[in-house]
DNA sequence: CTGCATCCCTTAGGATACTG
DNA sequence: CAGTATCCTAAGGGATGCAG
């Protein structure tokens, strides 16, 4: 232990942390619900309330939405329990997609937190307005001081 | 028309849908939410409620966290309005964060997430071990495809 | 139609080193 | 102590093409 480096201390650290992160349930939902078209998918599953949507459907209503993520999400989302996936041994293959009871228990939850976007969004962009009008402490001229750091939209 | 590339009206189709979900108030508080360290500082900073923590405070409370990530989110909370950035003109110069209204009504938020996340965790872990196990329903030709997506970061 | 495999490129985010 | 600038890697996610 000679070298107590900082960083391997702390790299050390993140692991632990990790540990304790994944064994919270808070985090796993969190981690869930953190995929960008994990929420677009159990929206639109929940927006149709019960009807199944097939494979292409959610493709169109998820425009944009690359085949590959869209059967990838579909599949944590199936294992996880949150929609069910019905194979249709038709001709052409139909597969069906519905959100379980734990699927809508989540929609709900995804409705709450609409809520409260749509009820504090005006303060959000205010505070985002007025930060990125120059926060004025020590800056007299307004200028660009644009940091370039926003986190764009993963 | 002559390439009717089907990527190509995708891309496209990706860009619009962009467009309409950067708009929705629900889908900007989702990518909020959605970074795995802008719940955890919100977490740690509702937890000492109200006690405003310093910078190495917060560093030593998200263990394994790099000074870049927690400057960069702790910068985009402020700037969201979601807690307020004091810096006091001590000798080594000290700087304290701490919650705004609006980031502890953020904080109550995330609070609810954690109860549904620790009512139905269980199911999901079921769900999961029932889908890792081997789904035996209609096991088909799937085995294991679900290949796991940790999503983590991003 | 559904969906899996592959290649590849962008970028979030961790480690480091340096300044006020 | 608080932050910033830089480098670099891991991985998310799009495009394609093929198979059931």
């Amino acid at each position: 232990m000679a070298t107590t480096t900082a960083a391997q201390r702390r790299a050390q650290a993140r692991i632990e942390y990790d540990a304790f992160i994944r064994s919270c349930p808070t985090n796993q939902l969190l981690d869930r619900i953190s995929d960008k078209w994990v929420s677009l998918v159990v929206s639109a599953l929940a927006q149709t309330d019960g009807a199944s949507m097939r494979y292409s459907d959610l493709g169109r209503k998820l425009a944009g939405i690359s085949p590959k993520m869209l059967t990838q999400t579909l599949r944590s989302l199936e294992r996880d329990g949150i929609l069910v996936r019905t194979v249709r041994p038709s001709v052409p293959v139909r597969v069906d997609y519905e959100l379980t009871p734990l699927g809508t228990s989540l929609a709900g939850l995804l409705s709450a937190v609409k809520d409260w976007a749509e009820l504090h969004i005006e303060e959000v962009n205010e505070a985002r307005e007025r930060y990125d009008d120059g926060d004025a402490s020590s800056e007299g001229s307004r200028g660009s001081a644009g940091s370039g750091r926003s986190s764009s939209a993963s």
